[in-house]
DNA sequence: GAGAGTGAATAACATAGGTTATTGAAATCG
DNA sequence: CGATTTCAATAACCTATGTTATTCACTCTC
């Protein structure tokens, strides 16, 4: 099962006409991407909704001096805000990370699934409402959080986020970010983020190695944090997700 | 004409019916708040979209220990996110600023305007679209900035927001946030904003005083925060915003 | 109109995190 | 396979911002 119907399953049950609908616009379409370079830049006028279907991509802005922000990842399963298409122009870039595949998403997909499907609607609804709670959450976590937990923070994110998509193999998964990603995500330097990974790892928090980090326990993780899973909304009505499920 | 509507026909022609619709759900269900109580509390089932009629509002988000950040402030004609309803519970708090006058608008509501309003359907669309980047922007503001560009930021983009709504006059508003809150907003600390400020009146960027805020050179206070207004898309086609209209 | 509370200003001092630079180990590449 | 680039680690030093405390000016209230 894609890491989009997986997702969105936890929120809506949909039938299998839906996911075939989703798996349909994920597989027409599609662009290819090698690491770090652009998919969509600042400026530009938006004519797609851009879902990442495989890899890692994230959006990020600048300043005039080259001081860099990451705002969000896109790990697979993710797209951007619906219905861009009525702005004139992006306000911020997406990049990818590792190699990426983009399926690009009409105007008229969406016509298409507000008549036909309104369980996906429902579906996207909720995505988009739980990505602003991230970007909420990222607001409280680089005004308020001190560096460790900053980390912390961001790790658990990462962590909870691919479990959903179901990217994860017991306690570890794929981590293709590098330090520098790091900072530009937290807002620390790279030298800090260095020593705060270091701390991490001194306390059995994490194990980050090549391009696979491991949580050997989620909980200590979370509670270095504050780490509280609530902004996820990972529950579907008469149901809920435990942070072991 | 109310501020929601002299806000949101920024992007759209709205017809006069739409402006009556919307008149009327801002007139109907009112709640007023006094100053600096929660209108909204972390945890509870949201029911209703918010819409703020009259007065200051912010969303915040609290940590365990005490440590509060302000992700976002409402000022009048704005609301929260639409379709919260699907949400089960709320992952941060609405608290008023100062006296708030604030019009529930029920799901409802957003059924009758989405079959018979579509121009107000695009502009809420729009909304939603510029609050997100709105809060890419705060997390570009905190993670990147300096202290003294981060709060001329805040202070720019408020001046446009309220412009936007035509709650200005000239080149000064209403301005009742205290430097508390101002530390919860921008995540420096009191102390830390009150330096700032002063730093700000003394390069005459800024004149800041009782509940009034003058701004006598937008143009500088705009360098001064490496602000760039194209986040919030004041744009309709087939026309243009300048700083000074 | 004295007392209580809130918001602003300022000072003295402390520290978390930034900066610059160097080195080594892996990837990547021609 | 050696050359080059990228990424991670570490050290030495620095500064922007935080902390704690005090005072002053208002405004509210009884």
């Amino acid at each position: 099962m894609s890491p989009l119907v997986r997702k969105l399953e936890q929120f809506v049950r949909l039938s299998s006409a839906d996911r075939a609908c989703l798996t349909r616009a994920a597989s027409e379409r599609l662009r290819k991407f090698g690491p770090r370079v652009d998919i969509v830049r600042e400026g530009e006028r938006p004519k797609d909704v851009q879902l990442v279907v495989a890899g890692w991509a994230c959006r990020y802005k600048q300043l005039e001096d080259g001081r860099r922000q990451v705002v969000s990842f896109f790990l697979p399963g993710d797209s951007c805000d619906l219905n861009v298409f009525i702005l004139r122009e992006m306000d911020h870039s997406i990049g990818s990370i590792t190699d990426c595949t983009i399926a690009d998403l009409s105007r008229d997909f969406f016509e298409e699934i507000s008549v036909g499907y309104p369980r996906i609607v429902t579906a996207l609804w909720w995505e988009s409402l739980v990505d602003a709670a991230i970007q909420r959450e990222w607001t409280l976590n680089l005004g308020q959080r001190t560096a460790l937990e900053r980390m912390a923070h961001l790790l658990c994110e990462l962590f909870f986020r691919l479990r959903l998509a179901g990217l994860t193999n017991g306690d570890g998964c794929d981590f293709p970010l590098t330090q520098a990603d790091l900072a530009d995500a937290s807002g620390l330097s790279k030298v800090h983020v260095n020593r705060t990974l270091q701390e991490l790892r001194s306390a059995n928090l994490i194990v980050l190695k090549g391009k696979t980090l491991v949580v050997p326990d989620l909980r200590r993780l979370m509670n270095a944090g504050l780490f509280n899973a609530n902004y996820l909304h990972m529950e579907r009505e008469g149901r809920q997700l435990d942070a072991t499920e």
